[in-house]
RNA sequence: GGUCCCGUAGCUCAGUUGGAUAGAGCAACAGCCUUCUAAGCUGUGGGUCGCGCGUUCGAAUCGCGCCGGGAUCACCA
């Protein structure tokens, strides 16, 4: 991060670094070897040069060649006041007005950081690619979170984004809670168990393992193997014949499943509604498992692809360091790989995208890569424009959460808890006790909601994650509330601010007014905001957006403390912080917005 | 075993295209509300950056070798 700044001036100072070098020393220097960055911030200075690569062409000392190249740069850049050195780092400290000048022209401007102008490369982003029998939990929230924010980080850049969700409505295991509906569901339906369509879903999927791992027991008791009694269970023979029903268009069979999805996906959308998160488009695997068979063929018949003797399909990717992969199986039906295949062939035809993103955990990463590689060998264009967004799993203290054992965190039931959480600290602050009773609702929402996404979304995509659900999630220092806080607080100044006719006006220009320190920290995390989102895009993680916000509410609420707004008396240094206030609310307000996290205007 | 990812303070995480004394938050302790919102601010304590070797003026960051943790290698999805 501490690498990030104005473009415009780096690249002024890497020119100006260039000629008087040449100057200096008579020779010409490869610049990508010189970094410029920001001055740590215990040190005195704003940007600073590290010249020990130069000492070959200077042959003086560091601090001598740090000198010597400071005196010319600041004959050579008006906008730097002074230098300093220490050891072989120049320190450059530019004039106050070159930061006031910089808050003038740009705190108005609402698209500040963004890019405008839409990109001719579409991007078609895939996320939370649910299955139906299992209700949402803690994995798939970090999923959905990371699909979104990147959907609206990607926006901010200029591409053209189409969020995708692929359901896996498909497949054995939905027969599995179909048939435990129809023996012990005795026509029960969400409406008349009041329970959620997809946690009704879940309950009868839930019930077909527990029976069947009983007949398992049992088989395993008149002395079947575990594999055996696993294959010759009567309810796993039953599941199947559900599948043949549903493969060949069976009428009752379809009819229930169409009626259990349907259940399934009106839970799901309320979940994804109150998280927050939306899609342009939705496929269904049923809908697409059928053209991956049509793409293996074409894979034979071009002798890319092997058939053997019992009639399954195969790719040899040894010559690749990995395994034979098998695409089709012998009886014709379709598995995981033929369906992907024909999803992402069915994704280009429709979008012809210059990206297709795949957010999909990394127990994933070997399916993926083998489905890159196998499009490749069937010659597709858009191989190379898969992209998969691996992200880490949320692991709970006591390890991966597992259905089986009951340790996963149900979204619906955290969102809840996150929503009496919020409301618990609200009233015990003594805050919004005039708040209406709607309005009251939506703050906590806000806040709960506020602090899951961020605790989520500050770490590091890829890596895995901790979530204690004792200690629960913090309100305080490093969180979401925190950035919420600092928002509302601005907000708040501003409405008197209005109040006492002293906001400025769109167009401020004033000299020669001198900044303190903590000002100007904030003006400079203020600058680099159009990098950060840029970063976050080119790396594919809102995680940089997340810290960067911290860090800027971290550092104006030092600033707010130690200097008056609108208390100051001096009118210019006034207005002045109070443009720095309305700046840092608005790049708030926009980051916590590129995170999928709302902004309360009062807390 | 092969491949990939991770290992930084008691805990959760930043910092990794090589730069200065490795940063935050939580937890602990001590301060700051008659002045713009104390969900805030200030301070104290807390580190062999898993280990070793190497490259370099300079390594948490790059290379090699170990150790530890995780994922994956199904006619499951």
């Amino acid at each position: 991060m501490h690498k990030l700044l104005n473009p415009m001036f780096e690249k002024r100072l890497l020119e100006a670094a260039g000629q008087v070098i040449r100057n200096l020393y008579g020779q010409e220097f490869d610049l990508s070897k010189l970094t410029i960055e920001r001055t740590k911030k215990e040190i005195e200075g704003d940007y600073t040069l590290v010249v020990f690569p130069l000492l070959k062409l200077s042959h003086k000392n560091p601090e001598q060649t740090a000198g010597e190249l400071g005196e010319a740069l600041m004959k050579k850049l008006p906008e730097i006041s002074s230098y300093k050195v220490i050891k072989g780092f120049l320190n450059l400290i530019l004039a106050d007005d070159y930061w006031i000048s910089f808050l003038g022209s740009n705190f108005s401007k609402e698209d500040f950081g963004f890019s405008p102008v839409a990109r001719d490369e579409k991007v078609v982003l895939e996320y939370s690619s649910p299955n139906t029998n299992k209700p949402l939990h803690l994995g798939h929230i970090r999923n959905n979170l990371l699909g979104y924010s990147l959907s609206q980080i990607l926006t901010a850049n200029g591409f053209p984004v189409v969020k995708v969700n692929l359901v896996n409505d498909r497949g054995i295991h939905i027969c599995k809670s179909m048939l435990a509906y129809m023996k012990w569901g005795h026509g029960e339906t969400p409406k008349s168990s009041a329970m959620k369509g997809d946690k009704l879903i879940g309950k009868y999927y839930v019930l077909f393992e527990k029976k069947y791992k009983e007949e398992i027991r049992d088989l395993m008791e008149k002395g079947l193997t575990e594999d055996e009694a696993a294959q010759q269970a009567p309810l796993i023979l039953e599941a199947r014949e559900i599948l043949r029903k549903w493969e060949a268009h069976n009428h009752e069979t379809v009819s229930l499943w169409k009626q259990m999805n349907e259940w399934a996906y009106q839970g799901f959308n309320e979940t994804y509604k109150r998280l927050g998160v939306d899609f342009d488009h939705i496929y269904y695997e049923s809908q697409t498992y059928l053209l991956g068979k049509d793409l293996v063929i074409e894979g034979v018949d071009k002798a890319v692809l092997k058939r053997r003797d019992d009639g399954s399909i195969w790719i040899d990717l040894t010559s690749d360091g990995l395994d034979e992969k098998l695409l089709l199986r012998s009886d014709g039906t379709s598995v995981y790989m033929t369906q992907d295949l024909g999803t992402a062939q069915l994704r280009y035809e429709h979008y012809h995208p210059s990206q297709m993103i795949y957010v999909v955990g990394n127990e994933q990463n070997y399916h993926f890569d083998v489905l890159k590689r196998v499009l490749l060998k069937l010659g597709k264009p858009y191989a190379s424009r898969i992209f998969h967004l691996s992200y880490g799993m949320v692991e709970l203290p006591e390890g991966k959460m597992k259905s089986r054992e009951g340790t996963v965190v149900d979204a619906d039931e955290l969102m809840e808890e996150m929503y009496s959480t919020a409301e618990e600290m609200t009233r015990e602050l003594g805050k919004a006790s005039d708040f209406p009773q709607k309005e009251a609702r939506k703050l906590f929402e806000m806040i709960g909601l506020g602090a899951l996404k961020y605790y989520i979304l500050k770490v590091d995509p890829k890596k895995n994650m901790l979530f204690d659900p004792k200690e629960s999630i913090d309100f305080n220092g490093n969180t979401g509330p925190f950035i919420q806080y600092t928002f509302a607080r601005i907000n708040s100044l501003i409405s008197k601010a209005e109040s006492m006719h002293m906001m400025p006006g769109p167009d401020f220009q004033s000299t020669g007014l001198l900044l303190q320190p903590g000002e100007k920290d904030v003006v400079k995390l203020l600058m680099i905001y159009p990098q950060v989102i840029r970063q976050a895009a080119d790396e594919l993680n809102p995680a940089v957006v997340a810290n960067y916000v911290y860090e800027l509410a971290k550092s104006y609420n030092q600033f707010y403390q130690e200097l008056p707004v609108l208390k100051e008396e001096n009118t210019d240094l006034r207005q002045l912080r109070m443009i720095l206030s309305v700046f840092t609310a608005s790049v708030i307000g926009k980051s916590l917005k590129l995170l999928g996290i709302s902004s309360p205007s009062r807390m």
